[in-house]
DNA sequence: TCTGGGGTCCTAGGACCC
DNA sequence: TCTGGGGTCCTAGGACCC
């Protein structure tokens, strides 16, 4: 039994808890840049404001409605949503943090009322982090997730609670979901389906498993047994290394310069090296990219990428930023307007298992390990590499940010008795 | 003026091995 | 007339997830 506990509207969430004054009332935060609309609390959704609007197209329409507007704080929702996986990890002998509002639960073995016990999560997890789940139970993870959705929904008056195996008319229920709301069938698959006669959750169940094999793949095929209640896809209780580490972002305004574009993939690249370091990673090479607006149809565009290999796997810093810098001058022209650029690390491995150069004349190591010691007692960006900071200006539009409440000391909330 | 930032997996085809 | 059988690795592109 697998049991999928999902954060409501976690991003809006997160924000209502330091905002109580906000229960009730519309909200939408922002991508990176205050692009587009990335997640909208309840009463937005009924306001019908589109996931992915651009927001300088929204924008009366948001005044107009009174709709509160945050940029992205991923200090503010990591922090939350750690906290909510420590209070779920309480409640399982295993559990897989699938994303940052997720956690699939093993339900395997467990008293009988199910419901009964996930709503003891829900009420948990809420008094003790402010963060609204909804739960849903069933024998196989895709049917957990189906679960989930309808819990989200309301379909049970107890609570945000739904055990697959106390619907009385699956049929029924499968039959008025689309395909498209499965986990795993996106849009454009579920044309594909429908082209083959197959237009509901309640046709794919009945569908021949190796018919949508050959045709569709065995993505599909194990989406069809999952749905049949025959559990294809394992809970994931350790987490496989990282295959690919990638820092990138939008600017917040279109650069020209090489310093500009180097003080951004300079800082991409030290983020890199703290993302390597966590995860006990080395990489043996580094690709760097640079891309004007897709958007923009009026300028030229122009996009490049240049990959370096490393003499042998480095997680340092040091490495990281020269091979970005001297990467960028192989790619950058100049009279571009740039708006994006990127670091990649695509060959992974476990710095454990680094093979050393027999030549090599420094152990960068001890170095990185020092700077992150520094940063983490005096706080973020106490040291820094000298070129990460020769431009300021590729940094992020930020207009509406709330406060990083729970991991900077400054900006902690004061409350008056 | 203005449109995110991460990830993973599968498949097909080509190159190469014995 | 008639030309094997079994593998691996790599890459690009497509698709999906949050």
């Amino acid at each position: 039994m697998f049991a999928l506990a999902d954060c409501n509207n976690f991003y809006a969430s997160c924000e209502r808890v330091f905002q109580p004054r906000l229960e009730g009332k519309p909200i939408v935060v922002l991508s990176n840049n205050d692009g587009c609309v990335i997640a909208r609390s309840n009463e937005a959704k009924v306001l019908q404001v589109a996931m992915g609007a651009p927001y300088f197209k929204i924008q009366p329409y948001v005044q107009q409605e009174g709709i509160a507007v945050f940029s992205s704080n991923y200090a503010l929702y990591g922090d939350l949503s750690h906290r909510v996986m420590q209070v779920l990890s309480g409640f399982a002998p295993r559990v897989e943090l699938y994303s940052i509002d997720e956690c699939f639960l093993d339900f395997t073995g467990l008293p009988q009322d199910l419901s009964g016990y996930g709503l003891q999560i829900c009420k948990t997890v809420k008094q003790w982090t402010g963060i609204p789940i909804s739960i849903g139970i069933a024998p196989t993870k895709t049917l957990a997730k189906l679960a989930n959705r309808l819990a989200k929904k309301g379909y049970s008056a107890n609570g945000p609670v739904v055990d697959w195996r106390n619907i009385a008319d699956t049929d029924a229920v499968l039959a008025a979901t689309a395909l498209d709301d499965l986990w795993g069938i996106s849009r454009r698959t579920a044309v594909k389906l429908q082209a083959l006669g197959i237009d509901n959750a309640l046709a794919l169940r009945r569908a021949d498993p190796k018919r949508m094999r050959q045709q569709l793949g065995v993505v599909m095929e194990r989406i069809v047994y999952e749905l049949q209640g025959q559990s294809c896809i394992p809970l994931e209780a350790m987490p496989p290394p990282r295959k690919q580490i990638l820092t990138s972002r939008s600017f917040g305004e279109k650069l020209s310069s090489f310093n500009d574009l180097r003080a951004a993939v300079s800082h991409f690249a030290a983020r890199s090296a703290e993302k390597l370091h966590r995860q006990h990673l080395a990489t043996s090479v580094l690709c760097v990219f640079v891309a004007t607006s897709p958007f923009d149809t009026r300028n030229p565009s122009y996009s490049n990428s240049a990959t370096t290999v490393f003499n042998q796997p480095t997680q340092a810093a040091a490495d990281l930023i020269q091979a970005a810098h001297q990467g960028l001058q192989r790619i950058y022209k100049p009279g571009f307007s740039y708006q994006r650029a990127g670091v990649i690390l695509p060959d992974l491995q476990p710095m454990a298992w680094a093979q050393k150069s027999l030549f090599a004349e420094r152990d960068t190591n001890e170095l990185q390990d020092t700077l992150g010691q520094i940063n983490r007692r005096y706080g973020k960006n106490t040291v820094r590499y000298a070129s990460e900071m020769l431009s300021q200006r590729w940094h992020m539009r930020q207009q509406f940010k709330s406060p990083s409440y729970t991991t900077q000391w400054a900006e902690l909330l004061a409350v008056r008795a």
